[in-house]
RNA sequence: GCCCGGAUGGCGGAACUGGCAGACGCGCUAGCUUCAGGAGCUAGUGGCCUCACGGUCGUGGAGGUUCGAGUCCUCUUCCGGGCACCA
């Protein structure tokens, strides 16, 4: 008799598995596969449970499916390139690799005193040129395609992480995702992009692909995201100045030419200036009374210098005279780059003077500036349908613009009584609020009539004939910055000649190496760019001076492909072998938090669509299966090093035992919802731990003689993984006959073994209940300690069966504890060479079960009877039940509903 | 504003396709054991009424469908998350 030690177990069988390398994997195309993967830690701080509980649920994937006789691919690597490691180099004065570094022995040290099942001869980590080189050559790759451009742009400047982010790594409106307190600044840089828009219409479109598999929220996050409008782009011309006095328009066309920037898209030479809008809703456009510009929109500047001073219009509809608004336009454009609260702001604009001309009806209306019409989105340029759109409403309003009718609601009804009236198609009345949904185009010339998606096909067809327009979709979603002005990350590989400009690093000369001691200062500038020794190099094209890319690239490339890089870790001849990665992917299942939903999930994907056109890869898409586990919290917070509230890993395993501590935080909530951290529940998993333990120790003697017990195993299984044993269940397994049992009490032990089994195997396949799997295995060992003592009327033998499933069913949460038991019942051979067990449904089935009936819906009794009996069997019984006729009470019975071994009701009137 | 989730005892949470609501655990109460504490074992534990048998209410709220609703439908409140002058 001993007590349960975990600190000496959990070592012993740690051990154990390492030398008999239990978890190492090969690609073998014999042999089903499952790739199941957590997403790789950033090596930091300290490894709490928050960490944890990810890779507890991990592991139970991995080994239930090794269990089941697949090919388990379970890795473990370092996201170890990245701000925080620069930074607390920079503080701590030393150098971010030695840093980085001692973290990851650190966290591996925690990994590893866990128990996780990786194949750790497959880690890898991405600061290590031999990774990063392959950063680089895709890099490259992508430039041939036309993927990789490098632009200067308005990018999101943080000021704390001191460096570019991409749009991505905003959030909230206007903040640094590292820095939630900190919003982003505008700056124009050069950066490099990656086009994740050339393939925007396949992200979104393969989602659909994902449903099912992939959490909904998800889905939905990279759908917004995305941001797709399906519309149309419509030229408006505009229009010459016939109202002009006689000395400006002796300047003529010419003048107005040469001072306007070309419109977007315009085709060569093309004389007049146009204005190019997007909307989703053409068939509203018979209603725009005016043409509203970005305030950078490139058009602007020319046509303010070209509008009339036209004081009867100024005094109409503009609030600026010609001065007035290039100082208004200078004012608008400072605001807009402060990323103020955009969405509240007050719509706010004016008049250039000039007018365009609408296609549809040849109606001269204003051009105007908004601060609310975004250069970034659609072609920057918008027409104002305030009859139909909030925002144009609220902006035509406050300028005392036309507000004319052109939809009017299907029905004849509408929601209040002043929009009834006003929405019967008079253009010039004048509606309280815009009617923003479909309905039937009025006032629209030949269009009038039509419902609002005829009319927009029809326009937009129209436009498309006539050249002054044509249907279109376009996307929120923006190429992806990957430049960043800091040390620790991947050196873009490229290179600037003065005589043959930019010019793409060799791969011969890949990896281009970070250097080793460079100055960091981080205050935005590269630190690279200090550096001549890396700056300076020949021009691979013409040999004579050239300067090196002296950003990096965002960490989040390294983690868009790591997970190719598992399946061949060490090759230094390609990113990784097609047909390895052919053989195990796509991820079976991934695993991690949901800050990642758009962004590594997003560019993983992106990523893969690119390997693909590469040739790397046949799939679509990385990830047949996601699964985002909920946080643990603690005081109703996320646990976080800076939040100060974590509970280490370590320190439970100190305490309770890495079983324990994962088998807790399985135990307290369902994985996908947050768990609140509780040291007082954790006592209850540690003695429910020490129950099975206890009551294991007590029958393992005994059971460890029992005849057949060890022999009942498939001899050939030895040192063969493909095969490995399956015990079965003696001498009770006799199939077809009705099993022998010595005692009502050792059939009922059995019965609820087989049960618990049958449940325990559904919540591991796919719904993932560990909680409540936890919980049938908790109410079995409740049972057993109620048939104790077990001496007393069951069988030797269906005892140590009935403690192997115990055991068998917590292997995957408990391993190490698993192995123990496993070792005790007299077993040789590791519970690593058995599987899992099947449930012998002959022996789970009830012979009596236990009817509730009712009467008018409410239970009134309940009636005990054989399995599958029918309806009028228990009729009769229900009917002879005192407390059940009371109810009854003589009255007629209308009707009876009856459903086998589930329930039976009467109803009665 | 739009889009996703949620809401069940004192607490974490069960309840597979509509069929005994509250499994399992925590906490609490009592008994056994112990010098005592702890641990362990056993029993009890949604509210209200009742000495009791039993009754009655009860899954955020209001309606509805059904023999029967935590589960399905309509509306609604609150909480969490995402996106947001996206044309």
């Amino acid at each position: 008799m001993g007590d349960y030690k975990p600190q000496e177990i959990e070592a012993k069988w740690q051990k154990r598995w390492e030398e008999n390398r239990v978890f190492e994997t090969e690609a073998d195309p014999k042999k089903p596969k499952y790739y199941t993967l957590e997403m790789l830690p950033y090596p930091s701080g300290t490894l709490h449970m928050g960490h944890m509980r990810n890779y507890a649920i991990g592991d139970v994937v991995a080994r239930v499916k090794r269990m089941r006789g697949f090919n388990v691919l379970h890795p473990m690597g370092w996201d170890a390139f990245g701000l925080p490691a620069e930074n607390a180099a920079i503080k701590n004065r030393t150098h971010p690799r030695t840093w980085t570094n001692n973290n990851i022995t650190e966290f591996q040290r925690v990994l590893r005193r866990f128990g996780f099942s990786y194949d750790w001869r497959r880690e890898i980590s991405t600061c290590e040129p031999e990774y990063y080189r392959w950063n680089q050559w895709f890099f490259l790759r992508m430039l041939e395609k036309g993927l990789a451009y490098k632009k200067k742009s308005r990018v999101n400047w943080c000021p704390k992480c001191c460096t570019v982010l991409a749009n991505e790594q905003v959030v909230n409106g206007g903040f640094c995702w590292r820095h939630e307190d900190t919003r982003v600044e505008a700056r124009e840089i050069a950066q490099w992009f990656l086009k994740t828009t050339a393939y925007a219409d396949e992200l979104l479109g393969d989602l659909e692909e994902l449903e099912g598999t992939w959490p909904d929220r998800v889905i939905a996050m990279q759908r917004n995201w995305i941001g797709k409008s399906t519309g149309a782009r419509v030229f408006f011309a505009v229009a010459s100045e016939e109202k002009n006095s006689n000395a400006e328009a002796a300047e003529g066309p010419q003048r107005t030419q040469s001072r306007e920037q070309p419109a977007l898209n315009s085709k060569g030479g093309a004389p007049a200036a146009r204005i190019e809008i997007f909307t989703t809703r053409i068939d509203t456009i018979f209603g725009a009374s005016a043409v509203i510009l970005a305030p950078n929109h490139p058009l602007v500047v020319g046509l303010l210098a070209s509008g009339a001073e036209d004081p009867e219009a100024e005094r109409k509809i503009g609030h600026y005279a010609k001065q007035g608004r290039e100082r208004k336009l200078r004012e608008m454009q400072v605001s807009s780059v402060k990323t103020e609260d955009i969405a509240t702001a007050e719509k706010d604009g004016f008049f250039t003077g000039r007018y365009a001309i609408n296609p549809f009806n040849d109606e001269r209306v204003p051009i105007w500036v908004g601060n609310f019409v975004l250069m970034e989105y659609g072609t920057g340029a918008i027409m104002a349908v305030p009859a139909h759109d909030e925002r144009d409403f609220e902006f035509c309003r406050k300028y005392g613009l036309p507000i004319p009718i052109v939809v009017a609601p299907e029905k004849e009804r509408s929601n209040t009584e002043s929009t009834e009236k006003e929405h019967t198609g008079h253009r010039d009345s004048v509606p309280k609020e815009p009617f923003t949904e479909y309905g039937i185009s009025v006032s629209s010339g030949k269009y009038s009539g039509l419902k609002s998606e005829q009319a927009s096909e029809r326009m937009a067809e129209d436009a498309k004939k006539g050249g002054f327009g044509k249907k279109e979709t376009i996307y929120r979603l923006r190429d992806w910055g990957i430049s960043r002005q800091r040390y620790w990350g991947t050196p873009i590989p490229v290179i600037y000649c003065a005589k043959d400009g930019m010019v793409p690093v060799p791969d011969k000369d890949l990896p281009v190496l970070l250097p080793a001691n460079p100055q960091l200062t981080g205050e935005g500038q590269s630190p690279l760019a200090t550096d001549p020794e890396f700056v300076n190099v020949k021009c691979p094209k013409c040999g004579g001076p050239a300067r090196r890319d002296a950003d990096t690239m965002d960490t989040f490339v390294d983690s868009s492909w790591y997970f190719y890089r598992y399946c061949d870790p060490h090759n230094d001849q390609a990113p990784f072998d097609p047909a390895k990665a052919a053989y195990w992917f796509p991820i079976d299942q991934y695993i991690g938090g949901i800050t990642h939903a758009i962004l590594h999930l997003l560019y993983s994907r992106f990523w893969c669509k690119v390997m693909r056109d590469l040739g790397l890869v046949k799939h679509n898409e990385p990830i047949a299966r996601l699964f985002t586990q909920g946080m643990v919290q603690k005081g109703g917070v996320a646990m976080s090093k800076s939040r100060g509230n974590v509970v280490g890993a370590e320190e439970m395993a100190q305490k309770y035992g890495a079983d324990t501590g994962r088998l807790y935080t399985l135990f307290a909530a369902p994985p996908e919802k947050d768990l609140e951290w509780s040291e007082e529940s954790i006592e209850g998993s540690w003695r429910f731990l020490n129950r099975v333990y206890r009551v294991v120790d007590k029958h393992a003697g005994s059971a460890g003689e029992v005849a057949g017990g060890e022999k009942s195993q498939d001899p050939c299984s030895k040192n063969e993984p493909g095969a490995p044993t399956r015990s079965e269940d003696p001498p009770l397994n006799t199939k077809g006959g009705a099993p022998a049992a010595a005692s009502e009490k050792e059939k009922a032990l059995l019965r609820k073994a087989h049960q618990t089994l049958r449940r325990v195997t559904h919540d591991f396949e796919g719904r993932w209940h560990f909680n409540s799997a936890i919980a049938q295995i908790m109410e079995l060992v409740n049972a057993i300690y109620a048939a104790e003592p077990m001496e007393d009327g069951v069988r030797p033998e269906v005892r140590k069966r009935v403690l192997e499933l115990v055991t068998l069913m917590l292997a995957p949460m408990t391993p190490h504890l698993a192995e123990e038991l496993w070792e005790m019942l007299g077993h040789k051979d590791g519970l690593w060479t058995t599987r899992w067990p099947e449930f012998n449904a002959e022996l789970a089935k009830e012979d009596e079960v236990e009817i509730p009936v009712q009467v008018n819906g409410k239970v009134r009794g309940r009636v005990t009877v054989a399995a599958g009996a029918g309806q009028n069997e228990v009729l009769e019984k229900a009917k002879a039940d005192t407390g059940i006729a009371a109810h009854l009470n003589g009255k007629a019975v209308r009707k009876v509903v009856f459903v086998h071994d589930k329930m039976l009701n009467i109803v009665v009137g």
